[in-house]
DNA sequence: GTGGATCCTAAGTT
DNA sequence: AAACTTAGGATCC
């Protein structure tokens, strides 16, 4: 579902077959959505550069960024914080039926920031939650209000982009990233959850230990505006397991 | 082999 | 820096 419509998108061997009724206009934002229109060629010619991304590339390549909504992505993330993906998913899809629109197929579209910074805390944890309510509410307070424009973040230099996040609860270093690279398309954002973490630790530092923050600094430093694309292609082979890791 | 109790884990943040 | 909600998976009877 994309802009209150469902289309069909399906994996061809090298492409993407997308089948759905809009009108073009609507047909080219899905794509850029989809970042069809990312140049992938050259990004993976200059990270291939580096030799450990040139080995992992050949596992990994033909994966884009997609250009997610960045309220829906940045809910998602604080709702992720030490918690596992089947539970975000029940959460996010109890949340849509509660909050969302009705799309009169049995499907919903995510709520609103007005929806949820009106919901009660009660409702809220019915949704499983728990501790995150009150980050969850807050933050939609903040973007329904006006206190937070998302869509400005996305002009913003990263690291004024990157304060703005961080000063919302529930938002760390790692959701903060999630967002930035995710929706509001900065490219040097480098998010470092426990599969980067181990995974540079590995290919890069020789073993040694780091702390995200010192990752996160490295990862910009080393891939400049490609450090997404970077991270994206060693967090794949290391949840893959092409890389057979050894676990720190 | 199936079913249920129990323990552990999980896309981090405060 | 310990504590945090809680469903699902793993383990063990």
């Amino acid at each position: 579902m994309f802009r209150h419509r469902v289309w069909m998108v399906q994996q061809e061997a090298r492409s993407l077959r997308i089948a759905g009724d809009g009108p073009p206009a609507a047909f080219d934002a899905l794509r850029r959505h989809l970042a069809l229109d990312a140049p992938l060629r050259r990004i993976e010619d200059d990270l291939a550069a580096d030799r450990v991304l040139r080995r992992v590339l050949l596992r990994t390549s033909g994966i884009a960024i997609m250009r997610q909504d960045p309220w829906e992505c940045l809910i998602s993330y604080v709702i992720s914080a030490f918690n596992n993906i089947p539970k975000i998913r029940l959460t996010v899809d109890c949340l849509s039926r509660r909050f969302g629109v009705p799309l009169g197929d049995g499907q919903f579209t995510f709520p609103s920031p007005e929806r949820l910074a009106e919901a009660r805390r009660s409702t809220l944890r019915a949704c499983i939650l728990g501790y995150r309510a009150p980050y969850v509410r807050e933050v939609a307070r903040a973007v329904a209000t006006g206190a937070l424009e998302l869509e400005r973040l996305r002009g913003l230099p990263y690291e004024e982009a990157r304060e703005a996040l961080l000063a919302l609860p529930g938002v760390g270093e790692k959701v903060a990233e999630c967002v930035l690279l995710f929706a509001l398309e900065h490219g040097e954002a480098f998010p470092v959850d426990v599969w980067i973490r181990r995974t540079v630790q590995t290919l890069y530092l020789r073993g040694r230990r780091a702390t995200p923050r010192v990752i996160r600094e490295w990862a910009r430093d080393r891939f400049g505006p490609l450090a997404g694309y970077a991270n994206q292609h060693l967090f794949l082979a290391a949840r893959t397991g092409v890389l057979r890791l050894t676990p720190a």
